[in-house]
DNA sequence: GAGGGTCTTATTTTT
DNA sequence: TAAGACCCTC
């Protein structure tokens, strides 16, 4: 393919490779070349991870590889996107057609999408073939599976609910257990075969799996699969049918993984099987930043890489270009402590910037550290510092609220990364629902969400009712109403009232047949959702406004046009599919899969501080960083041994994402769940100073380091 | 069918 | 504290 309409920088299949690699150092130049085999890259905190990553990608191109026999695998949209844009920088089109995507759509579209006749997949009742109906199975989102789920508890016998009623066991812990079975790769059969007579927890795995067998019952009668799921079928289809592993491995001729320590077994054994007839799997990471155990993932995949993959060619990436020497020495510290690694662990420091030795600042209570924080925030910025040059991190969210609260007291723009997900929004949800309530065959919770939010004149417990009573589905009842007899009652000025079936439910359904039309004969988008936005306008918004007008909220209505303005968002994607060529299970698909985009201006962004748990800053990097609420009840969060090596994790990789300036505090005394608790300093804050022998600093008054952690603060700081 | 009151329960979370 | 679930009344 030529692409002639603008001028492309030397082809990569050209290039000299030492002209392609100039910007690499050694170690990244060597694990860039190394392409053939298992490789595996130790890559530290700021070492130039994705760097390597899209050069070995050019790398492969340069000898000939052709894009689409590159697979490229991460955990998230965003790192996906990322790695994307720097594939297009660097190699042009030619970088194009490779694959890169995260583990859940990859898998999706290119196993279970990509074998629709599949054995396995029949004998599970998935259907994968896009038919004209989109009755395709979908991703069903977090919030239907724990609906589903929800359900399936409630059906379990009355002796089950007994026993969980009398264990007291939640909800959440069920959810826990069978998130970590899967990501082991293990369906409900599996499991039932791990459990033992006489076990401890027989009792509560035999419950979860009776739930979790009536569960993936409902998720299939809704015609959907859930996140975990789509692995979990993913992996059994390469182990029966292993010649889609074979197809799949002579597709995908080079495969590279990325954040490799926070893979679970089920992605592990997938990708493993994939690469199996030809070795070339390349897998990046970093042992001393897993964080993500409680979901599954292993770092034990990442220690045991020999013993899976014989022969692996090991190398490490020490030299860290982000943070300055001193924030490298307070993380090296902390690295020393962490018992289970591959090397020492330690970086070396190479960035060129000014910077300025970290601090630990102890503080007598939450609200002082807060005050003193923002008012730290307020400084920088007003010496030229950009909002979002600054970042506040927390181990969890409860930590922020005080925090929250000074920023709108002292008057600094903000945003809470990952506060809410964009299609957790109830008018998103509520948008969406609509669309597939229209547009997809056997939608009926999408059916009763809509009837709940838009008051048309029959409520969706009478629909269920219906459905239960008489299996008639919400569309189809809706349709029978509008049917009716259109007038009722006594005759008014002269002439019977319109029954609200005829005002409302006949309106509605007269749009949703039109609209399934135009989307099935491929009329203009514009117009679909010109049409989408009449129907919410006259449905839904209603609602909306109401609740803006009765709330009491000082920026109800500020809150108002940005729902107005998420809806509009949700229907332009819809609009764009369509207009992308993509089948309606497909848009659906992407909803489920996609992250937002933001439509606030650039500058606006720019000028937010940026607030956020440890978790959600595992790849950025920002000037400045506050880590607030080190005390020893939030770090380590958990008083489970087994666990503390995951918690000092996460606090190397809070650390790390410090270029210029680092600044630790904690309070000995914080609100927790309305009480107040005395706490002490984070044991890891320790472990940091043992070998760092930079002095703690005490808020407002110097106290005596070694008085430390008596608890009897908060009184008499006035000095 | 809607909205208001009470009760309950508290990591981390992406897909 | 504070958010969500659930129930109950108008």
């Amino acid at each position: 393919m030529f692409d002639e309409a603008w001028p492309l920088p030397p082809a990569v299949t050209e290039m000299d490779p030492e002209a392609l690699h100039a910007s690499l150092n050694d170690e990244q130049r060597a694990a860039v070349m190394a392409v053939d085999g298992p490789v595996m890259v130790v890559a530290g905190a700021g070492t130039g991870k994705t760097k390597t990553l899209t050069h070995r990608a050019a790398e492969l191109l340069r000898r000939g590889v052709h894009a689409s026999n590159i697979l490229v695998v991460t955990f998230t949209n965003d790192a996906a996107g990322e790695i994307r844009n720097r594939l297009l920088d660097m190699c042009g089109s030619e970088g194009e057609h490779i694959v890169a995507g995260t583990f859940h759509s990859t898998i999706f579209s290119q196993i279970l999408k990509g074998y629709p006749e599949s054995k396995t997949l029949k004998t599970l009742g998935i259907n994968m073939e896009d038919g004209p109906d989109g009755d395709r199975c979908a991703i069903l989102s977090q919030n239907d599976s724990s609906k589903y789920l929800r359900q399936a508890f409630s059906e379990l016998s009355e002796d089950d609910q007994i026993q969980i009623e009398h264990n007291d066991w939640s909800q959440k812990r069920f959810e826990k257990e069978l998130t970590i079975a899967r990501a082991k790769g293990l369906d409900v059969l599996d499991y039932s075969a791990t459990i033992r007579q006489g076990q401890d927890d027989a009792l509560f795995k035999r419950i979860l799996a009776r739930a979790w067998g009536r569960y993936t019952d409902i998720c299939r009668e809704h015609n959907g699969i859930d996140f975990d799921d789509i692995l979990v079928v993913a992996a059994k289809m390469l182990r029966q049918e292993p010649h889609i592993a074979r197809e799949l491995g002579e597709r995908f001729q080079y495969i590279m993984l990325d954040e490799y320590q926070d893979t679970n077994r089920v992605q592990m054994n997938i990708m493993d099987a994939i690469a199996e007839g030809h070795g070339n799997i390349f897998m990046v990471g970093d042992e001393k930043q897993g964080i993500y155990g409680f979901r599954g993932a292993d770092t034990h995949i990442f220690l045991t890489v020999r013993q899976r993959h014989p022969g692996v060619r090991l190398f490490e990436l020490p030299r860290n270009y982000r943070s300055g020497a001193g924030i490298i020495r307070h993380s090296n510290a902390l690295a020393k402590a962490m018992p289970q690694k591959l090397s020492d662990g330690q970086l070396l420091a190479e960035s060129k910037a000014a910077a300025r030795e970290p601090s630990v600042v102890d503080f007598a209570d939450a609200e002082a550290e807060a005050r003193v924080v923002v008012e730290g925030i307020r400084k920088r910025i007003a010496a030229g510092a950009q909002g979002a040059e600054i970042a506040v991190l927390y181990r969890n969210r409860s930590l922020k609220m005080q925090l929250e609260r000074e920023m709108i007291r002292q008057n600094i723009p903000f945003m809470v990364v990952g506060d809410k997900s964009f299609y957790e929004r109830a008018e998103v949800r509520d948008a969406i629902a609509l669309l597939r309530f229209i547009f997809k065959n056997r939608a009926q919770e999408d059916g009763y969400r809509v009837l709940k939010c838009t008051r048309m004149g029959l409520s969706d417990e009478r629909a269920k009712k219906q459905y239960m009573d008489r299996n008639i589905d919400v569309a189809r009842l809706l349709d029978q109403m509008a049917e009716e007899r259109l007038t009722q009652g006594k005759k008014v000025d002269g002439a019977y009232p319109l029954k609200d079936s005829a005002t409302k439910i006949a309106p509605f359904v007269g749009l949703r047949e039109a609209l399934r039309e135009c989307v099935h004969y491929g009329d203009d988008p514009a117009f679909v959702r010109e049409v989408l936005g009449a129907l919410w306008d006259r449905y839904l918004r209603p609602k909306l406004a109401l609740a803006a007008s009765r709330s009491k909220e000082p920026n109800a209505d500020a809150v108002f046009e940005a729902q107005v303005a998420n809806v509009a968002t949700v229907f332009e994607r819809f609009e764009q599919g369509l207009k992308n060529g993509q089948t309606v299970a497909d848009i659906f698909d992407n909803f489920t899969l996609m992250e937002q985009d933001s439509n606030e201006s650039e500058r606006e962004r720019m000028a937010r501080v940026r607030l956020m748990t440890i978790h959600a800053s595992k790849g950025l990097e920002f000037p400045t960083v506050f880590i607030i609420g080190l005390d020893s009840k939030a770090m380590p969060g958990t008083e489970q041994e087994a666990l503390i090596d995951e918690e000092r994790r996460i606090l190397y990789v809070a650390m790390t994402r410090a270029q210029n300036e680092l600044i630790m505090t904690y309070s000995n005394s914080r609100l927790e769940f309305g009480q107040r608790a005395q706490v002490g300093a984070s044991p890891f804050l320790e472990e940091i100073e043992s070998v760092t022998r930079v002095p703690r600093r005490y808020y407002p008054h110097h106290r005596d380091p070694g008085n430390n952690g008596g608890g009897n603060h908060g009184r008499g700081l006035t000095n």
